[in-house]
DNA sequence: GTCTATAGCACGATAGAC
DNA sequence: GTCTATCGTGCTATAGAC
């Protein structure tokens, strides 16, 4: 791994226990094994790091929407056409996927934390976040059930009303077992309940 | 109001929005109008002023438990008897109270944010926001579910998920829109969809 | 209980040797 | 691309006049 790649490594670990204020280029450059000077060699400002870990997320989860089938923006009906008919234990299996990506994938768990904790400071941050972990995954989850009622897998109902009782759990069970404190296991065992619960309820 | 009083109203507001690293104690006296050396006559260094947040909210959060008619954690149980027959109208009513005191009111919304941004840098603040937003809410309306199924309000099921399915999208909205860009009008209106949708689902 | 002044330190960033 | 040295600034906190 680069020096450059190593900066943006451990400045994203930092940033997403202590926040971008709570962090000094110089716990970055110590965490790196460099002086805080070496530093400006590969970035020009503190800024310029933060910027590059938020571009480096964008180009890992479009990576990562490949290879879990997920749609992008401009493909999202198209893709939950051509699911198939979806199971319920494939259900459960795709919110283990989420869960488990959101919350333990080694970048993009710290990233959700990171924007967590700068939301609130910069708006446009706080579009991000929004965009990320409620309007995209909403909207997603919405087609997916749309197509699930149309397959006959579920009795007719609001398939948006539907995305936020499926996703809600996920994303409240996220911030939960977010602590070190908590066991992943736990979290995933009272997932599954959750979404069992859920598949009972829309079940044709 | 005490200059004391208006430090901590202020710091509040910082924290919230910056965070504590973020906030200087200059800002704090700034805002308050005093120069930063007036402002240690008060409090003998920053933590003071954030342990004085967190020591306040605990007041309030107690004393909006007696207006609500909220049962505090040792007489939970209790005070879900208490309640006599809980309609679905009280419940959209419960959930809106909820939603507008943590989203809006001027001392719990804030505490909400500076929790959500300090959570990940001290494991003793990660405890308080994991007990008041998740851990507690789940338990006191884990008690209340029962009662209503006990009260024939309710079909027979897990009260637990129940709780989850019921509070997991008021704590998803309260995150969405939480931000100036959002109308709290539309979020009350997603809320009570989700609540009805929620009553419908587990309406005997 | 407010102020001015300042101690003592850490910050982000730059200059220049190697 | 690493280092040492340093600039200028802002930080938490204290001392002491009024």
């Amino acid at each position: 791994m680069s020096t450059k790649e190593r900066i943006v490594e451990e400045a994203l670990t930092l940033f997403s226990s202590r926040g971008y204020q709570g962090t000094s280029v110089k716990n970055i450059a110590d965490a790196v094994g460099i002086k805080d000077s070496s530093l400006y060699k590969h970035f020009k400002s503190k800024k310029e790091i933060f910027e590059t870990i938020v571009e480096e997320m964008a180009r890992r989860m479009e990576a990562m929407s490949h290879t879990f089938g997920l749609p992008d923006d401009t493909t999202v009906e198209a893709a939950a056409f051509a699911y198939g008919v979806i199971s319920v234990e494939e259900l459960v299996e795709l919110s283990r996927k989420v869960f488990l990506f959101y919350l333990q994938d080694p970048f993009a768990g710290r990233f959700r934390r990171m924007l967590t904790i700068e939301q609130y400071r910069d708006r446009e941050i706080a579009a991000v976040y929004r965009k990320i972990y409620m309007e995209d995954s909403i909207r997603y989850q919405t087609v997916l059930f749309e197509e699930m009622i149309r397959q006959g897998v579920f009795r007719e109902a609001d398939a948006r009303a539907m995305a936020i009782n499926f996703y809600a759990p996920i994303f409240f069970l996220l911030n939960k077992y977010d602590s070190p404190e908590c066991s992943v296991e736990d979290g995933l065992e009272e997932l599954e309940r959750q979404v069992r619960e859920f598949a009972r309820i829309y079940h044709k």
